[in-house]
DNA sequence: CACAGAACTTACAACGTTGCACTCGCGGCT
DNA sequence: AGCCGCGAGTGCAACGTTGTAAGTTCTGTG
């Protein structure tokens, strides 16, 4: 039975609502007294309750993390990166699975009771999609991830992913690849990752002069390494050449990078490769992949004090007239690895 | 503002109570009465006050995991999983890291303010010792993972690490190996993963009458990918002869496939490695890794069923006399695949 | 030495919920 | 008729904290 305010009171022959002001490090409040609350403290061993102090103020200090799964690599860097950045504003992280791209679920989190004790919310969706932009209007402080949604009722942090896609392209172009096959296309995407990167793609080969072709193009549902190996070989299959590959993530293109070296293809020097996402794995890899950091860490300091802000009040929540839910874009950087060493 | 009880009694014409009781299916309230609630309920979206019914109750449907990173692939996973397991008791999980085995962070972890909102603790220490065992007798429920600590004050959960790794050795030298190096010894360790699954590994040498050679134990502090990479590449520089590697995790084989293939070494045929942990990549490495599943899914299924009915005091506290603290060892399963293939 | 004003301290009421003890009315049993 | 038991519903207190307002004690000044 742990001691409360009462106890502590009652030892240190204060009222509680003294001991309160001691706890809150209030000013008016007499050194001795002080020392005589802190002493009583310290023999009971007295911790604030926590979810007494969340009902009065209203505030529990915990953030939740709604996404995909942990089991996918990226995601689980993402909260690790999360978990750190909040730690640094001593909150605490609740984390929510909603399955890998199930939009039935994340729609459910969005209004779930599970969310009560929590402040706000950091949501990575991968199967909502722009036409449930609307549904983000939720009635607490919630920050956007992804690629998902752009555009919508929430402040949204994201990365360049165009940018970074072209980047990433002309990396391979400068290497004097002609024929860069992209890994992981999502053909009936009207907005995502896939979409923004193949558009990066396309504008490098465009800046360069080079002819965009289809049958380059490889589709790949979820973004798994079997995914990437099968479209690998389903290319390799048919006989089309090609001298790069693009994987539109890291998962994917580790999994390329497999397939090839099964087929006996040199790497980088029949195939350069390439990813997206910066994988703590892609620098032990055999060969290293060359990859994009798309900002993670900053992405996860962003959401987790964009997220403060709307819970400290210090702006006006988005669905309030006046200031529009904002778009914070994180810097990325091209990292050169073995798989495109010249 | 959500709709509080008062609200919803106020517009059914009862009192707050019957409210309460329509909430939680108490049977005496007639059937009109019930539904008058209800609709009243929905009329308004009422949602109980999580934090409030914690205070009221004591309970908060929050279980806390502690663990030293997410970005270490077996502990997203092993999240991933207690999650899962967490959600079909409808309890919700908040996760701590640790750090990558920081002792003095496990213990200020213990005794964490930020714990209060937490019904109990899953914790899986790896900086902590076997001397360190009295700092787990806790005043809130505990359920301890990994190899660690033994014996100690809390209920265990965790796998059968000597027998398993006693399994990967007996499968090399059931290929016919017959000089195993060992990649991840810890030489200073009194307990942890390290010392039993070496000690499994001399059990199976012993078993097929094979001498134990003391140069082929590979030490490793950290068990990161580089860190295998290093010791097989300190090995192979050595010249010393092997024809087998067991890595004491799936991270560290998976470093040390890597660098025998820089090597020119070929797997399986010159050198057959087996890994521990079953970490879904090794389904797709090249070659795949041959593995252990030391049972992940069941030791998060039973680390939170023995959380929860700690919780519910259906056993009594392990700090009661009566029943000591138990020990659950889940069941493990060799995973056969390229990389010792015949 | 009285008194304003600051410094210090306190009582009380919430926050939203639930456990407990209670009331009320009805039917059945002796 | 009187009593019991039970179903249905209620009122109050309490969980531990904090904001508010008000109380008390100091300090320095005229």
């Amino acid at each position: 039975m742990p001691a409360t305010l009462h106890d502590v009171a009652a030892l240190a022959n204060v009222s509680i609502k003294t001991v309160s002001n001691v706890v809150h490090d209030y000013k008016h409040v007499r050194p001795d007294t002080r020392e005589r609350v802190l002493a009583a403290i310290k023999e009971l061993g007295y911790r604030p309750n926590i979810t007494a102090r969340g009902l009065r103020s209203g505030r529990t200090g915990v953030i939740g993390l709604a996404l995909p799964e942990l089991s996918l690599s990226y995601f689980a860097e993402l909260a690790d990166s999360v978990i750190r950045a909040a730690e640094k504003r001593s909150l605490v992280v609740l984390i929510e699975q909603t399955g890998g791209g199930d939009r039935e679920r994340e729609i459910a989190m969005l209004s779930s009771p599970r969310l009560q004790l929590t402040d706000g919310l950091i949501f990575s969706p991968l199967g909502m999609g722009m036409a449930d932009r609307d549904l983000l209007d939720v009635p607490y402080p919630l920050v956007l991830l992804g690629e998902r949604i752009f555009g919508g009722p929430a402040d949204h942090v994201t990365m360049r992913n165009v940018d970074a896609a072209r980047a990433a392209t002309r990396h391979l172009l400068e290497r004097g690849r002609r024929r860069i096959a992209v890994i992981g296309g999502h053909e009936d995407e009207d907005m995502g990752s896939a979409t923004l990167r193949l558009r990066g793609y396309r504008e490098a080969l465009a800046e360069a002069g080079v002819p965009f072709d289809q049958e380059l193009i490889l589709p790949a549902r979820e973004w798994h390494r079997h995914d990437g190996a099968r479209a690998m070989r389903d290319l390799l299959a048919a006989g089309i050449p090609f001298d790069g590959v693009f994987g539109l993530n890291d998962t994917l293109a580790l999994g390329a990078l497999r397939a090839l070296q099964e087929a006996g293809v040199r790497i980088p020097d029949d195939v350069a490769v390439v990813g997206f996402d910066d994988l703590d794995e892609t620098q032990y890899s055999l060969p290293t992949l060359t990859t994009v950091d798309p900002g993670r860490e900053e992405i996860a300091a962003t959401a987790v004090r964009v997220l403060a802000e709307l819970i400290e009040g210090g702006r006006r929540a988005p669905g309030d007239d006046g200031d529009r839910p904002r778009e914070y874009l994180a810097d990325f950087r091209l990292i050169e690895r073995e798989s495109t060493a010249p």
